[in-house]
RNA sequence: GUGGAGGUGGCCCAGCCUGGUAAGGCGCUAGACUGCUAAUCUAGUGUCCGCAAGGACCCGGGGGUUCGAAUCCCCCCCUCCACGCCA
């Protein structure tokens, strides 16, 4: 959410950006004409309530005919009052709708463009791997090892799903601990909050109202299927005010995520897109000064990972259409995939600014006699499971059939070193 | 799930029975005083509208009663304790 403030001084410029995100620029004028209505009831409703605070005052003090009359016409001041705040209620759940509906304003770093087009390459890292023979698939490697069983899986979820399987289920389960440990290396406190969040965490991070079709809504009790760990490890800190020496802080945690994925078209196979999937995610809290420079040593802290494993990737700076609701600027990582011959994206780092703290009210104090502000928030995917053990199998396949394990993770196997011999 | 106790500015807590401007303390900030610090005294320390003067709002959330609700009534949420059930 905006601070209203920086739309009233300049509207102009909020339409520019919503044009530059390729958004419909209506919903600033509904802002508009709601937030001066709201103004002007607002206005009339203190002025009709002081008078009923003063006069019920003096009812307190008076007796006999004088007291009736003056009750009478207090009845009449309150329904109108009553009426204002009918109306005012109306108007303010317009004004918050559009509001909501306004998404955050792009750094000016980030290049203006329609869709992931207009994306800019910043780097690839790596060399692609020559192959010595037609490199497969990660869901034929997966097939003729046995790790992945789409069948199964989807047998007790339904299409979307899979189930892991041996040497496949225990490089996921290393993945997750490799990331965790390395995160914590560079100064992440590992938590591992509830995977279930309700309706004030999916509001405070933004994906209510904006992605509520995407997400998995547990209707009988209002609850939502983390979409992203995101959600509830931002939320942790929901309407706390924070100490200027706690900040930053810098949590990273492992959590199933669900996407619902609705209208998107299964042009991907395997375990590109599904519904349900790991992920370890990192997510900074920090005073607003220099947190767009907090935002490269985070996306730092996951091409680490990348460049460990040894997996070729680049990256790309988002432009202003392609760019999500809440961010100020984004970055998406992609490792290559030689099977697939195509780009995944396996991370995605992002800069808030205060877009989330507001929000989700969360404060801090720059010093102990000054007004609490709000932080700011980061987070970035550290990293995607499916889409990294796509491009390790494909990208460590052997030609009898066998996938290599990179190095980093043997110690989270037992030193194991191939899958499938 | 049942029973009980609770939810009041950053923190603690009074007020609720018996409706009438939300008391006090802690912390923090500024000023005064003081060799320094501490103590003490004074003021400030939530949100919104307004250029300002000023005003309104805020007692977990939402309704209701009333001229007037922290206070009375109804519904809901959360926390703690006990019991029950359970991996």
């Amino acid at each position: 959410m905006l601070d209203v403030n920086v739309i009233r001084e300049d509207p102009e410029r909020i339409r520019q950006m919503l044009r530059d995100r390729n958004k419909d620029e209506s919903v600033l004028d509904r802002f508009l004409a709601a937030d001066e209505k709201w103004r002007a009831l607002t206005e009339e409703g203190n002025r009709l309530r002081k008078v009923r605070n003063e006069e019920s005052l003096k009812i307190s003090k008076m007796k006999g005919d004088e007291k009736s009359a003056l009750i009478a016409e207090m009845k009449k001041v309150s329904a109108r009052i009553g009426e204002i705040e009918q109306e005012m209620a109306a108007t303010e759940e317009a004004r918050q709708d559009a509001i909501l509906n306004i998404p955050n304003i792009p750094h000016p770093s980030v290049p203006i463009g329609k869709d992931e087009n207009d994306n800019v390459v910043v780097y690839e890292w790596g060399e692609k791997r020559v192959f010595d023979f037609k490199p497969l698939t990660h869901s034929e490697i997966a097939d003729n090892l046995g790790i992945i069983d789409f069948d199964r899986g989807t047998k007790v979820a339904g299409s979307g799903f899979y189930c892991l399987k041996g040497d496949g289920a225990r490089l996921e389960r290393a993945l997750v601990s490799y990331f965790l440990d390395r995160h914590r290396d560079q100064g992440y406190t590992e938590v591992f909050p509830p995977v279930v969040v309700n309706r004030a965490a999916v509001i405070g991070t933004g994906q209510y109202p904006n992605l509520k079709d995407d997400m998995y809504h547990l209707e009988r009790d209002d609850m939502w299927l983390n979409p992203t760990a995101e959600v509830p490890v931002t939320n942790l800190l929901q309407g706390e005010i924070l100490e200027k020496s706690q900040l930053p802080i810098n949590y990273t945690a492992y959590l199933p995520s669900f996407r619902r994925e609705a209208g998107k078209h299964s042009d991907t196979h395997g375990i590109i897109r599904v519904h349900e999937f790991n992920k370890v995610e990192m997510v900074r809290f920090v005073e607003p000064e220099g947190s767009f420079d907090v935002l490269e040593r985070l996306r730092m802290d996951a091409e680490e990972l990348i460049r460990e494993m040894k997996l070729p990737y680049r990256v790309l700076l988002l432009c202003t259409g392609d760019m999500s609701f809440s961010c100020a600027k984004c970055y998406d990582l992609e490792m290559y995939a030689p099977g697939e011959d195509r780009w995944l994206e396996c991370s995605s780092c992002s800069c808030f600014t205060d877009f989330q703290a507001r929000r989700a009210r969360i404060k801090y104090r720059p010093a102990p006699h000054l007004k609490s502000e709000f932080v700011h928030t980061l987070n970035g995917s550290g990293l995607a499971l499916p889409r990294t053990m796509v491009a390790i199998l494909e990208n460590y396949q052997n030609k009898d059939g066998t996938v290599t394990i990179p190095e980093v993770l043997r110690p989270y196997m037992r030193g194991q070193e191939v899958i499938g011999n």
